[in-house]
Order: structure tokens, then sequence, then C-alpha cells
DNA sequence: GCAGAGAATGACAACGTTGTCAAATGAGTA
DNA sequence: TACTCATTTGACAACGTTGTCATTCTCTGC
């Protein structure tokens, strides 16, 4: 690799006026100028990062952690998210998973450490409270798609209520009535918030919600859920009283209960709508119809998990900690009005 | 952040001596060595690793790059198969997107170089040709999921033509003769690789493949396909004659198949057996009846990617340029035997 | 022809680490 | 006690870059 010595050899200058000229400083003559560009890029010189770092300090590299207990494989969109971010502050991404293991998330830490890195992201694979046991890491660290249970940091996570909420307004607002839900599995914060969030939205236009009619369209653990939507959405659809719209917990779901709707030989959106959640688009734009659902926001996530790490750095953070992104809702084809 | 300085200083001794302890060299005597190692913890002295980069060379840091014309998001599977390569070798990955950007390629290619990476690299999201032209970067150089269409450099990638074969052989061997393709578009490795290797098993079977049972499930350019599997399939199980078998170009495909199937009444695999490629688990395993599929062995292709950098380094790489991952069938309920 | 100002350039140190080599210390032996 | 030899320790340079400050050069105006 070429260095600053070299060149300057070369070009019969001093490092000192080469690093000026590299660096876009200004009282440099304008022939000197010329000419050591020139040979800069026929040497095809490139600034050493690593002492440029020793000279000053932190560099401008973010370290990302994930702990990768892959559930979507969207959720990756976190990532990119990010990147766009740095990139337009000309800034590097590392990247590390953790794979859950708490022995392995501390060698990371130290790993950062190493790095000198600016800041971390510790991004969850779902929606999920996660605590961080790092007095020692100093530089500022955001969660993204997690939040610290005791509210200590700058977290960045979807607004699952919102969500559910629009989920419910959608339908709602196009006349259905007779609604019913199936979720995903217990105790998850999904869960919790987009049922709140429709029963909010139920409230709001003043229609009382059929509680009989809020299943479970998975069951387990997570990580190792069972699917029985298709089930839950067979029992649903043959009841006396079919609900006119179902509302998923998000698109799998849907995918089960097009194919419960399917064996019944009830179409879709003609005989009942569904509503998916996530906007897994391997899936939404697949289906026939394609679904209409909402989507998680995971590439915003990322991007402003990034931003709010140089607002942290700058001290110029608010002393907001859950920092809400709204849930879009993207309309396809699967829900019609009722008149 | 602490230094060999700052802590020699409080141990009373030289910078020296403590750099011998955290490397863990010989020739320190027992009780030094623990005394600093107890101030190195207490202080939480963590080596810099830009300084020892500095004096030393070349960092412990590989470069990944993708493309990101997101098309499958399985396919980040191959970040975390190199990241499982590099962990056992105390390896760190910087990574970054082109978004298919020849410009901002160029520029990341800058940066991997000022970064000093031993290593990159080049990952597509699907299996395609690639030409890196980039004659001054040194180090080596090994393509995931992609090739150079002049052979002139390692490449790991999919075995499609195997995974056609298999796919094909699996429903020869339980009595399938009428079988139907229903592909992805026209003009891409995994379209053509596949086709062959379904023909190579019907060749080896001794059956005659019917070709106005080939079929495209998508057609448009790639990024911007327009699915058509639906239709395809209803046709095709309409027939007079209905296939027995749909081998599909992917699992996408094979979803519309199966809506295809249920809006005619028929039951997947009863009257027709379905064979799908990609393995998506998100479709794979939430279809019902679940998928019988063949893996794109992304996880095996990216930590393989990472192994062949070694070699690479270490100048014993064999002559192998294109490097072939098999696709292994996932064997679930899409698919009967025929007595 | 010369002072003075301003522009252009360079010498040097420092960042944190490790390799090289020399010095100090201690143990064992004549 | 003096000597050898092994063990332990430390001084110093170097890696490539940039900030500080000093030096040199080029004008301008008298």
């Amino acid at each position: 690799m070429v260095t600053l010595k070299q060149v300057a050899e070369r070009a019969g200058v001093s490092i000192k006026t080469v690093s000026r000229i590299v660096n876009g400083d200004a009282g440099v003559n304008a022939r000197t100028r010329k000419s050591v560009e020139r040979l800069l890029s026929e040497l095809s010189y490139v600034p050493n990062h690593a002492a440029r770092q020793m000279r000053g300090g932190v560099s401008p590299v973010v370290g990302l952690m994930t702990d990768a207990v892959a559930t979507t494989p969207y959720s990756v969109d976190i990532v990119r998210g990010a990147q766009a971010a740095l990139r337009e502050a000309h800034q590097t991404l590392i990247i590390a998973s953790s794979d859950g293991d708490p022995a392995r998330e501390e060698e990371l830490w130290g790993m950062f450490r190493a790095h000198r890195v600016s800041g971390v992201v510790y991004a969850a694979m779902y929606h999920r409270p996660h605590r961080i046991g790092q007095p020692v890491f100093k530089e500022p660290i955001v969660l993204a798609n997690c939040f610290s249970p005791d509210d200590d940091r700058a977290s960045i996570i979807p607004d699952d209520e919102d969500g559910g909420c629009r989920q419910a307004r959608y339908l709602l607002e196009r006349g259905h009535r007779r609604i019913a839900l199936v979720t995903l599995i217990d105790g998850i914060e999904a869960t919790r918030l987009r049922g709140q969030g429709i029963r909010r939205a139920f409230n709001e236009a003043g229609v009382a919600f059929d509680e009989s009619l809020d299943k479970r369209g998975m069951i387990g653990p997570v990580g190792r859920e069972e699917m029985v939507a298709y089930r839950v959405a067979h029992d649903l659809i043959t009841k006396p009283q079919r609900p006119t719209a179902i509302i998923c917990g998000n698109d799998q779901v849907a995918m089960q209960v097009y194919a419960a709707a399917a064996s019944l030989g009830l179409s879709i959106p003609g005989d009942v709508s569904v509503m998916g959640f996530d906007d897994l688009r391997l899936i939404s734009e697949t289906l026939y119809p394609q679904l209409t659902t909402v989507a998680l926001p995971y590439f915003d996530i990322g991007r402003r998990a990034v931003e709010r790490l140089d607002l942290l750095a700058s001290e110029e953070d608010a002393p907001l900690r859950r920092e809400l992104i709204p849930c879009p809702l993207v309309e396809r084809n699967s829900c019609r009005s009722i008149v």
C-alpha cells in the first residue's frame, strides 16, 4: 500500500504538503496541488484508516450487534436502514451477531471497544425487551426493535399499537362490524400492543368488539411457535355467523387463513376480507389476491437508530426514551367494502 | 480509553511488560503477571485495534460487499455464514451495500482499502454472473452466489443443476411420470441450470420429458418480475390429462400453485404433488400442507467464501474457480408416492 | 533596495502498539 | 568473592497520519 511518505518522495515535497492535499486543506499552491493530485491517483493512494484513527481518537465506525434468533428474515432491513444513514455520514458499519449467547455478547462488546467504535446499535430480530449489561462501554448505545425494561436507554421500536389500530380502523371504515382476530403467540409485545390498538379503534368507532372472536393463530414459545391458524380460521369461517373480516397477527397467519378459505370454497375478499401484518413481501405480494397489510418499518428503524446515535454523541438528545416508528398500511386487494 | 501506558504507570512497570502480559508472551515473572492482570481487568483495558494494525500491517477485518437488489431476503444468510466462519478465526466483518450502483461500488473498494481489510467477499443476492473491475485491489476476493464470466476469480455458487436434478429424481422415484414445470423468469442462471438438471434426471431414469409442460411462472426483467404462476398452474391443472406433479421455480411459485389447486377444489398432495425450490421457510413451513422443496445453501455459501479467502491468502488455493455447494432436498408433505 | 505582510512549505511530535536489542537482576557454581 | 548464564525487564524505534509551529518564499508599497 502506498503511503503519504512514498507519494511525497516521488513528488519532491514534504509529507505534510501531500497530507494537506489529500484532505483538501487550504494554503497549497495550485500548481503543486495539481501535480501531486495526479501522482496520488496514479499510485492510487488511499489513506490508512488505522493511522488516522490513532491520531484522532474515535473512528468513524459504528458497531451493529444482532441477536439473530432469526424469526422473520426482513428484520435485516434494520441493517440496510442503518447503512443508508451511515453512508450519508461517511461512516462504516461493523456487524456481528451474538446468536443470543450472553458470553458471545460480552466478547462482542470487547471487540467493539477494540475497534473504538463511535457507537453501537443493538438490533433485536423481533420487538421485545432487552437489558444491556454494559457498565464499561462508554460510547452511545441505541436499541433497535427492542427497548430497555428500565427505560434507561434510547430505543427505536415499531408502533405496534398504532399499527393494530390502523388494521381495525381500515375495516371499520369500510363497513365491517363482525371482525375476527387470529393473533400471534401470547406473551410478546406485538400481540399485546396490536390487540390494544385494535380495541382502541373499535372504541373510537363506537363499535363493540366481540371478544369471543379473538383467537391465537400460533402457540408455543418464541422461536418454536406452532402454526394453528389454518384450523382456527376454519373454525371461525364455519361459524353460523361468519365474520366478514379477519385481522391476522402477521402475513404467515394470513396465508393460512387464505388456505382455509379456499378449502371451504370461499373467495377473498368476496366472502371474507383478510388483513395482514408485517408486510412480508415474499408472502403479501405473492398471495392471490395480494394481501392488504400493515408494514413493519424495519428500514426506518435502522436508519433512525443511527441518527439517534449521532444525537446522543452530540449530547443534544431529547429525553425521549422509546421512540415509536409508525407502521404504514399497505393497501392491496384482500379487503372489500361492505355496502 | 485506558492505554498500555496508563496501566504500566499504575503498575509501576514498563509499557513493554504490560504488552507482553496482554499478549500472553513468555518470559514474565509470575508475580508481576498476576498483579498486572488484576490491574488490566480492573481498568478494563482493551487493546487499541488501530494501533496494532498500524504496527503489524493488515488488519483481521474482512469486507463484505453486497449488491442488495434484494430479491429473496434469505440471501442474508450468506452474511450469517460468513460471520460464523470469521468468528472461529477471531476476525471482524465490515459490511456495505453498493445498491447495484457502480459508482458506489468504486467508493466501497476505496473504503475497504482504507480499512486495510485482509480480503473481500462480494455477495450477490441471486445467482448470476458478475465482473469485478478492480485492478487496484490486491487482497484476495471471493465471489459468493455469483461468478466471474471470465472465470478468473474464486467463486462459491449453489449447485442449481444438481438441485433441479434432485427435484425431478425425487418425483420420478415415487412413480410420477407426467410432471409439469412452472419456472422462474428466462435468462437467469437458476432457470437454466435447474432446467438442465431436471432433464438430466429424466434421462437417467429413462423417462421422456414432455416439453409442452415446461411453463414460465414469472415474466419480466429481474427485480420487476410479474407473477403469473397462478394462471399458469390453473391452465396446467385443468388440462385433460392433468400432471400428477408440478415442479416449481421457487417457493413463491409453489404458493400460487397451491392457491390455484385450492380454487379448483383439488388437494395437495392427493390430487397433485408440488415441489418447491429455495426453501423460503416463511413460506415452505407455513403452507398447508408444508412444502417439500430444495434448499438454497446460503449459509454454507457464506461460510465457504470466507474459508476460501483464507486459502487464497495462504496461497494454497486450488485452481478450482467455481465451487458448487449442494442444494439439499427438504422433505415435507407436498409430494406423494404413486402406486 | 528594503521592510512587512501574506502565502506556501516543512520539521517535528504525538497517537498506542510491538519488535529488537540491551540492561538489570538473580541463581548457581568454582 | 567473582564469574557465568538464564531470566526478567525496559529503552527505543517504527508504523502512517495530522496538529503545531517555524521557516522560506513571493509580493506589495515605500
